[in-house]
DNA sequence: ATTATCTATAGATCTATAGATAATGC
DNA sequence: ATTATCTATAGATCTATAGATAATGC
């Protein structure tokens, strides 16, 4: 199990080398902006050694984004449990730690803006992992929604396919603003956001 | 002033042909991933002819900006007069108008998007446009705002900053959403939001 | 004289492949 | 035997320029 091979161990490093190099590309540049050569020169290795490690440049994207993934957000330690099962105030508080950890992350960011314009076309080697990405965070605020409605937390009125696309907008949307300009405030705009949004969802007992 | 040269106007309607494939192709492939082999090929003249009429890439990405500008959405008649004179309830109506038109114009929403996000260095051909219409679109609204709160038909205590970065990011994330997805119902779920917030920013008599 | 348009091409990339060299582990 | 890495290069672009040809208006 453990890596005793020390090629194996070297390749492991020159990969996870490579990743990061090619984030930093991928997210200021673009995915068709970038080149591999230059990747590679910036790696400390040759652009063909990147492609022993990386068969090609869609590949390459793919592994960017396989590690820097919604779920690597998760991943850092800001996660409350079980996703999956958290309730929508719950949700909310765990939606701001992720919109803190972007702040302080605008590469994550400009890179999942960049990749999700780019990849909307199916042939597009992210396409996968956008649409993906969308509809994973939909259905977390879906299903908590759904929970609460059952347990009554919530109010019945509330339309949840509506909320759902609106709190993903203002997520996102506030990205947009402060990609251009980080001067905005978003984690506080998003709080002021979520705090109003779970006053007007909640049931009045 | 008429045009009467037929040079003339062979050379306009050979530029406005130009623009309008370079835009189709700038939208679905963004600038990088545009060629001027493929537009010119595609609008009828050599590579070269198309040079003639723009002297670069980056000059002909902003000849198409400056066409397909918001004020373009403006100019298409569904603007209800001066946009910088309207109070809040009239913007928001605007607002809806242009959601609707955005609805409409797939490509035009993809530009604008995928300028954005490129955009974001200052070096970037679009990148003035982008920032331009960035403040344009907030101006928009505080101002509005601001002449609301003057004339004592809105709360005292909105937070104009807060509440034009929430709108803001609600339109644009809306169609970041669409974009992946066209089933979704951005101009309903956008009329819900326009609707509760004039709602809960009016002043209560 | 000006404008539109073309062919040809320089010069710079870019991705991906072929094939060689070295090092390690079995 | 496997893995990492390199040099060299094929083959396909891409942007922009040079210089020629044609047509129109003065």
């Amino acid at each position: 199990m453990a890596i005793t091979d020390s090629s194996q161990r070297s390749g492991e490093l020159a990969r996870a080398k490579i990743i990061d190099t090619a984030f930093e590309h991928f997210a200021r540049h673009g995915y068709q902006g970038s080149s591999l050569g230059r990747i590679a020169t910036a790696a400390g290795i040759s652009q063909s050694g990147l492609l022993h490690h990386f068969p090609s440049k869609a590949a390459l994207l793919q592994a960017v984004l396989a590690t820097r993934d919604l779920r690597d957000t998760v991943a850092t330690g800001i996660t409350p449990g079980n996703l999956a099962d958290l309730d929508f105030t719950a949700l909310l508080t765990f939606f701001t730690q992720v919109v803190r950890h972007n702040a302080a992350n605008r590469d994550l960011v400009r890179l999942a803006h960049l990749t999700a314009v780019e990849a909307d076309n199916p042939d597009h080697p992210a396409h996968g992992w956008v649409t993906g990405r969308q509809r994973f965070l939909q259905s977390l605020i879906e299903n908590a929604l759904a929970r609460d409605a059952t347990a009554g937390t919530i109010r019945s009125d509330i339309d949840t396919r509506t909320v759902t696309e609106l709190l993903v907008a203002t997520m996102e949307g506030l990205e947009n603003q402060w990609l251009l300009d980080p001067g905005i405030d978003m984690v506080g705009s998003f709080q002021r956001f979520a705090t109003h949004l779970r006053t007007i969802i909640t049931a009045v007992p």
